[in-house]
Formats: structure tokens, sequence, C-alpha cells
DNA sequence: TAGAATACCTAGTAGCATACTAGGATATCT
DNA sequence: AGATATCCTAGTATGCTACTAGGTATTCTA
């Protein structure tokens, strides 16, 4: 059960652009700076963020990207799935992955689980991230 | 997010012994019979959770493998986290892992969800998980 | 006491996913 | 024109997962 650095480096950079909402495009130039990741890898994130419609794109000098939407209306859930796949196990999406779903009764337990860890997630806005950033900035 | 088979196949073999409880030890080949799991990877699986203290072994001829305590203070947290690494990212566990911490507010949002979820696991029992079975097994 | 059946232990290994890097094409601003 | 961006495809080392193999130790039963 654990996540990859795509989610992680995922929700970093979302927030990295939440936070500089007003100020315009962010580039993933600075994004790498202050993120401290490589502008490589960090192209590869952003790119699925993209097409999931979370973030657009402005291309040229001067360009960079900015959130698609309200961050009032972008979660944290569709951030994690846009970049790694959520389903702890196979057979909750895929019911021809195993022949014992019918009697299996773990099946009914990792399909709990995989619920509730996507209500915790799509709980948490990008507005409530931001909030808890600048409160953890103001408290050093 | 993913699981791997060791808490999926391990979750298995403890509801096996649990549902065979009163019958005495479950042999490897009958778990692995019962369950098509390997016998060499069930082996594998298995002393993890001897080590945990969830089962104990009956050696020689006859021997197998019971709860080791009553399946009421046995919990799905307790099994997986006897096989697999529970922490979703792993400066939660290891401050030294990043030193961003102290900035980073995505670092508690991870926290919160990686609490959660072991509550959720932690809520489920092996008497939770026999019960389901059975009824399972009875609607067929 | 032999032998069958079991658990226990250590070492391998193929395949796959992760976490990147590299190089170039395309678009836009100044 | 040139600088600064995004966009796209391919490659790759490393580590982890999901096993398999082979042998040892223990205990029951005939």
């Amino acid at each position: 059960m654990r996540m990859s650095t795509r989610g992680r480096y995922g929700a970093r950079a979302m927030l990295d652009i939440a936070l500089n909402y007003e100020k315009g495009p962010v580039s993933l130039r600075e994004l790498a700076q202050r993120q401290e990741l490589s502008i490589k890898y960090l192209e590869q994130l952003i790119q699925p963020l993209r097409t999931a419609g979370l973030i657009k794109s402005i291309r040229g000098a001067g360009g960079g990207y900015t959130l698609a939407r309200l961050p009032d209306d972008i979660n944290l859930l569709q951030i994690v799935q846009a970049l790694e796949n959520l389903t702890p196990v196979d057979c909750l999406n895929n019911p021809e992955a195993c022949s014992r779903i019918s009697k299996c009764a773990t099946y009914d337990v990792w399909k709990e689980v995989q619920d509730s860890t996507r209500n915790i997630l799509a709980s948490l806005t990008l507005t409530d991230m931001v909030e808890r950033q600048l409160q953890k900035l103001n408290e050093l």
C-alpha cells in the first residue's frame, strides 16, 4: 500500500500552481526549482494532469501552467487518480481478474478499503491544501 | 496505492485458518489447495504471520497452523502489516527521508490518508471476515 | 524404528514497474 | 531571429514482486 512519487510529486506540483494562482502561469523551470524536482520528470507528470483537465498550459516564452478550474473544484482524488493506479486490488475494477470473487470474502473487504481511501482523498480540495500550506509557513 | 499479493494472500490464508478453527491445524497443503495458491509461496507468507504472533505452528505429520489468539483479537491491520509496507510515503515514519517536512503541506495530507486507512483495516476483525464468508457461501 | 508428512530456512531468478534521463519538435513572446 | 516555453517519444538502470528450488528439522503412525 505505497504511493509512488508520481502521485506525491503531482500533488506538490498542483499545490505550487495553486499557491501562485494569482501571479499567472507557473513554468516547469520555476516549479522544478521550488519543489527541488527534475524538470524532465515533472514534464512527464504534468501531462496527465493536463489531459485530466486539472490544469491548462500556455505555450511559448512566458508560458507555463495554471489551474483549469477553481481550487475548490479540484480535489486530491482527481490529482492522484490522474497519475497512478489507485485500485488496491485488480479484481475490484476488473471482475475477470479472479474467478473466486463470488465466494471470496476478502473481496468485500478490499472494496471497503478502496472506497474509504477514495473518500478521504476526495474530501481534500486544493483550497484546503493551500490553507494548510499558508498556515504552516506562518508557524515557522 | 496498490496492495501486493502478500497482503491479499495472507488475508485469505488467515481467513481459511479461522474458518477451520474448530477442526484443528490447517496444513499448507490443504491451504494451498483450497486457496489455489502455491505451497512454496504460502510458506513464505506464513512465516511473518507466525513471528507476528497471529498464528502458531505444529510441526510434524498431522501438523499445520492454528490461530494464536481468538479471531476477535486479530484484525486486518495486523495481518497486512505483517506482510507488507503500509506506509504510503516514507517521510511519515522516517523524518530524515525528506528535508522539506517542516514546510510541506502534502505531508499532513498523506498522514491523514495513512491514519484513516489504518483505522479501516484495524476495524475489521477475523470474526467479521468469517461472518461475511459464511453469509456469502449461504447466498450461493 | 522406518518412513511419511509436515514445518522451517536460505538462496536464487524472471519479469515488471518505478523513476527517472535524453533528444528533439513545436509554439509563442520580445 | 532568438530565447523561452511546452510537447512528444524513446530509452534505461534499479529495485521490487512474485515466485521457485532444494534441503533440514521435527513429529506422528505403522
